[in-house]
DNA sequence: ATAGGGTCTGTACCATGGTACGGAGTCAAG
DNA sequence: CTTGACTCCGTACCATGGTACAGACCCTAT
């Protein structure tokens, strides 16, 4: 329980602003100041930190984040696996879409480099409104 | 030429408040009113509507977009290909990721199930800040 | 010709995830 | 014991991509 506000910032690589915002969102909490003088956070708060920004890498929101942390103490594991579940769903759609996206976009580049005759495909592509079948 | 905007927005599928947004933001354009009537808007106008929705579907966002419809009207093939392979190196960055969190998920969501003793792995994990590790 | 819809314009508001700032208090080195 | 850095708190602002009015106009069918 020794480091500042700063500290506990550098610890998690997030900036002094974030981390108060993740107060005011409930997220981290904001421990008593000793009398008169500054907060003091230790490695609990470190790994909270760590957690929300992990959980963020993985996709959730951070209300999802919120809820996750009140797991925590709830020991709802029925819960926490319905999250997981639903967000493992919601990456299959996302990366599909984004690889989709992918295949359309190195297809149209290289058909782009092929000849500098006409209407540039990666234009002309989309312009199609290929939605489904290109991205 | 014979659409109304509600029209347009239906063939883009896309809201009428959307039409006038991406009108706003400089990537449709609103023509002109005949004489004390409503605009009319025809296949070029769907075609670039579908075009904007496509884009963003690959990632794009709308000022990429913006800059994407300027291209087309000045044919410059090599700016294009640019915008298309830092979107696709983009898109690269932002697969791996999702499926690190993805294959991260899915263990925890396991373990998770494998018992109903000591901490959730799910919650535990995130706590490790596992950042690099598994997200 | 009048009622109901749709359109137009401007402006305001929304969610998400921060970022910035002013003014007061606190801490630590010289 | 002063000076400069850091903290606290409230509030305001930002980008992104929309969404929602209000009040005036227009269009069409009855």
């Amino acid at each position: 329980m020794s480091m500042t506000i700063s500290a506990l910032a550098r610890a998690g690589d997030v900036g002094v602003e974030t981390v108060r915002f993740y107060q005011r969102r409930g997220l981290l909490d904001a421990p008593d100041r000793p009398e008169g003088s500054v907060r003091r956070y230790g490695e609990g708060d470190v790994r909270r930190l760590r957690f929300i920004r992990s959980a963020q890498a993985a996709g959730f929101t951070l209300e999802q984040i919120g809820e996750l942390l009140q797991l925590d103490a709830g020991q709802d594991r029925k819960r926490a696996r319905e999250l997981a579940a639903d967000r493992i769903a919601a990456l299959d759609v996302k990366i599909a879409e984004l690889e989709a996206a992918r295949a359309a976009l190195t297809r149209l580049a290289r058909q782009c480099h092929a000849s500098d005759e006409g209407p540039c495909p990666i234009i002309a592509a989309f312009e199609d409104g290929a939605q489904t079948s290109c991205v």
